[in-house]
DNA sequence: TAGATTGTTAATCGATTAACAATC
DNA sequence: TAGATTGTTAATCGATTAACAATC
């Protein structure tokens, strides 16, 4: 296996659709697949899925294919699924109690373990069995409990602030739904941004000039 | 400017970022700017900047800039915000609800005009100050107010019978929440798939092997 | 005119695809 | 052994960066 810093980021995109793909053939029964089978069901190159695969190692068996089961178990060890992370939810609106309640984080190698809101008109209240905390609390929480990864979905605009705290308290991964990018605003943390509003742009011009 | 189909994925994709930083400078009174500076303030080259804004056409002037108002302008129309596209939402369980509730569909180029849920449990309740409508009353609804977008959200495996028929109804652009992708599977839709799951996995791998 | 900065071509870099020897 | 399919190298393709002439 290649060193894991020196993988290319398009390739580390593609692996959770490869996981995707191998967990539905699992349930159908699939025991063995070729790269070429795989390559057509899912729409790619049976040479890119075998360089993809050869960046972690030799997975396959010349002559045969893959096995579907140990390379489920391949690509959960590489994603890092069984690892539970405590993380922290960071915003309690429309958006952050929706992303709470709809993704199943255990099988994802996280664990939600607190909400914050800076706004108290939340304070209290209950999202996915956890209560919702103010910020007052953040500091003595991250103390006792060590989350080590926060979900961002603030409206503000003092999202800077709430990273550059976080980071103080020892949180270093970021998934960030606000509007402003914090890739490389601090070094040495780790971000993945989403901003919906960049994707649904997208699609309009894609719509609208396609 | 080029022919839009020509323009790549990759710049399609900055051109939304483009337009962040741009109405951020507008909001702090900035009237001009050049490649260089706005390179230094998004993290990205001047030459890219300059490449990409050429794909639409000469928007600078040689010695001086770009003017940041008619740039935003530019941007606007390429991606087609200013055309308000009727969508519907299918599915309105916690992202659902998350999503209609938290965007400003109105600056983004479309207009959510009605959210259907296989799941009667759902019929009526209100979301955004509109009803959930139950499956039954799809197709009168499209033949009627003629949506031509849709948000998926549903939970189900059920999303190519989805598409399917929301295709024949009309619909040929899809913002895709699933677990399934559904690039290709129709030929001449517009997709954007958005998987979150797949988002949390990278970060996963990112934090667990950077 | 001199200085600055664009628009655009050329060079570089990285990612994808093709080809094939290794081998099960 | 013959057939199949991987692992890996080489070729191609596309995207990014650098360079510079055009021009405001």
């Amino acid at each position: 296996m290649k060193d894991a810093k020196t993988i290319s980021r398009a390739v580390i995109n593609r692996i959770p659709k490869y996981y995707r793909f191998l967990c539905g053939l699992q349930r159908n029964g699939t025991q063995k697949i070729s790269s070429g089978e795989l390559a057509s069901l899912m729409g790619v190159t049976a040479s890119q899925i075998r360089q993809d695969f050869n960046c972690f190692g030799g997975f396959g068996q010349q002559g045969y294919g893959y096995n579907v089961e140990s390379l489920i178990n391949e690509m959960s060890d590489i994603l890092g699924l069984g690892v539970s992370v405590p993380m922290i939810l960071i915003g309690a609106g429309n958006l952050g109690r929706g992303i709470a309640n709809s993704l199943d984080f255990g099988k994802l190698g996280f664990e939600l373990t607190a909400i914050f809101d800076s706004d108290r008109m939340f304070t209290g209240l209950k999202v996915r069995g956890l209560p919702v905390r103010c910020f007052d609390e953040l500091e003595e929480f991250c103390a006792v409990n060590r989350p080590r990864a926060a979900i961002l979905c603030e409206q503000s605009g003092e999202v800077r602030e709430t990273v550059l705290k976080l980071t103080e308290l020892g949180i270093h991964t970021f998934w960030n739904f606000t509007q402003y990018d914090i890739d490389d605003v601090f070094p040495g943390i780790t971000v993945e941004n989403v901003c919906l509003s960049d994707s649904l742009m997208t699609l309009s011009f894609r719509m609208k000039n396609g």
